[in-house]
DNA sequence: TCTTAACCGAGACGGTACGTCCTGTCTTCGG
DNA sequence: CCGAAGACAGGACGTACCGTCTCGGTTAAGA
């Protein structure tokens, strides 16, 4: 006996409108331009509609880029980290963090700092899944002798995309393929089964 | 000849006072809650005199949190590069990056997503400074042999801060002092004068 | 095929509370005084709400006083003109140029000389009506022969209520009833069926 | 010995560029988009030199006013009291009612109603010495014989007067010489010395 | 096949803050 | 020491979105 057989019963087109409708007009004037006001009337919606399937504008647009997130962000295992990593890597720059596109996640992101609810799906439906992913990879390429067998791998991941995110975010120009190819090897590098040197004992 | 002769002055007192309600306020509620209102309402000051010499919201309190840095992220050099940068950031992370400031600092990056003029500014005023300094020191290390004599020193920059403000932005959880002294390790032990074998050529 | 089926219809409650607030803020602070601000939030409306249905204060008011008038300006027709007029000028003058109502009335009238639409409307809604219905009145006179037939109704009019209007927006006092009797006993005589002897040509 | 040399220290050169710059501008934009800021800019001159000697923006433009009006007003006696009378009234017409000059008068008008000083202002620089002559003109006819003795002499000026003000005010449309003219000998017959016939006895 | 209840578009609503404008006062500094 | 230049506090302006709330009209499930 079910309670609430027809609970759903949001209208598909009304839908698929309104996350087009937001990205579109996150492409055209800018995430930070964009309301509810005008995803509706693009859409050809009422603002009800939309308050009543998401909290706020952050959401809508946060849908509508995982939607289109799609496969980009995979690891295509070759067997080998560094091509791995390097191949994902520029996949996410070119994708999120170049052109039209690049405004909006900042502008998703930007949302998140005054946020929580918007903050916590952005983790868990973008990022989180994306960093485990990573994480993954990487403890695969531990156990195969790719990585030292004490390699900290939430660190690893840390020192990989956080120079991206923090480039991006505090303006300070994207990674080029090339940087992109330097920061792996460093971070491998230092991370390999061949090791440096021990620095000094620090406090 | 002068251009402009008499051109009267900002009144000292109002600017303080602008500066002093912005901070407090973003401290009491938060930066995503405070307005220009409010502001001028606690400084006792008229809105033109605020919008007469700043542009918006976020350049009042960049400009308010400016003057709040003062020395707290200089590099108090005692010759050693790890404890030297362990000692700035960390006074970093705590200063910008924990406790009621964060949101602050956190706010005002989330608006130079929508906002070029004040992206410019934090570059100019916050950022490139402290970036500036941490080459500076890192180029001293270098030259004293405490890097590799070609490590490249952007990168470390990016690696070192990178990490911070990643995890801060993307709500992962800011570093503590222990992480960020693994941090440390990993990424100068990378780029120390004794080298990791190198990796494995790639692609 | 309609049109406009579904067109949401204004709130007959904030309509009314509206005129209301206008009306009471107008009677205790002076029409000068009385702000949109003011109207609003006495009324419990938000701005927005006065702004879709009227372009300014003034047309507010101005509905409002429409709304009062109600029957206060008739011509209880009792067969004598100059009775009719007496009546009807007495009560014109009573309720519109005495009291607080007349700083409404002229407030509103001040505000017509910078303000076209208003001035439009004020004519159309308030004036014209009962223009009319005094030239009317004086039609109907000249027809039995209380005035001469060839009486310029237009002048007459203007002579009625001319110096009316006059003492009241220049600061010369309002007329009494005296006042009104001697105009009106005045005006009628001579326009009256036996004429004055001709004024000397002039020119 | 002066105990005050030079309290009247006005600069003479500022007090004319000031009425100057008030009346142009009035007829550029209309007196009701004229401001302080505005007339101070064109005059240069700073505002506070505008409020040292005027109280508002209408004491400033009813000075400009009044300066300009000169000897438009008089009574060039003829001894006819009609022919003076359409002369006088034609040029009040023509100056303060037609043309540019229309608004900037209805505008102080329109500000007497507001701003009890500049009433008081208007009543005895403009308007009071005019009536007054007026009055003393009608009193000398009386005395000629060309007046029933008992004639009102205050409500003949109403009379006069009050139709053009009142459609000047009321946005009925100017007077033209030839509605002057008939108003005229409508009045005054019926203040003639042949009297019509007393009107029949209202109330 | 006919309810009937949720969804839908449209958009009015109470709010809040925006950034601008002007008022009338106060301050600075050059002539 | 006057006066231009203009900064200042105050406060209303009219606008823009927010998120909520009617309205009727439409639609699809289930009776």
């Amino acid at each position: 006996m079910e309670t609430s057989p027809n609970l759903q019963r949001r209208s598909e087109k009304s839908h698929r409108a309104i996350l087009a409708a937001a990205m579109e007009l996150c492409v055209e004037v800018g995430y930070g331009k964009v309301t509810v006001e005008a995803i509706a009337a693009r859409a050809g919606v009422s603002k009800k509609t939309i308050y009543r399937w998401w909290p706020a504008k952050g959401a809508v647009v946060l849908e509508a880029m995982v939607e289109m997130v799609g496969e980009v962000t995979q690891f295509p295992d070759t067997g080998d980290i560094v091509t791995d990593l390097r191949n994902q890597m520029t996949a996410v720059v070119d994708y999120f963090m170049t052109g039209p596109r690049a405004t909006v996640y900042t502008g998703i992101i930007a949302e998140t700092q005054h946020d929580e609810a918007l903050a916590r799906d952005l983790l868990e439906q973008l990022l989180g899944p994306r960093i485990e992913a990573a994480r993954e990879r990487l403890r695969l390429a531990r156990e195969q002798g790719q990585l030292a067998p004490d390699a900290d791998l939430d660190m690893a991941v840390d020192l990989l995309y956080g120079p991206i995110y923090y480039r991006l975010l505090l303006h300070l120009g994207a990674y080029s393929h090339k940087q992109i190819g330097a920061l792996i090897d460093l971070v491998i590098g230092s991370l390999g089964p061949t090791r440096r040197a021990e620095p000094p004992p620090s406090r």
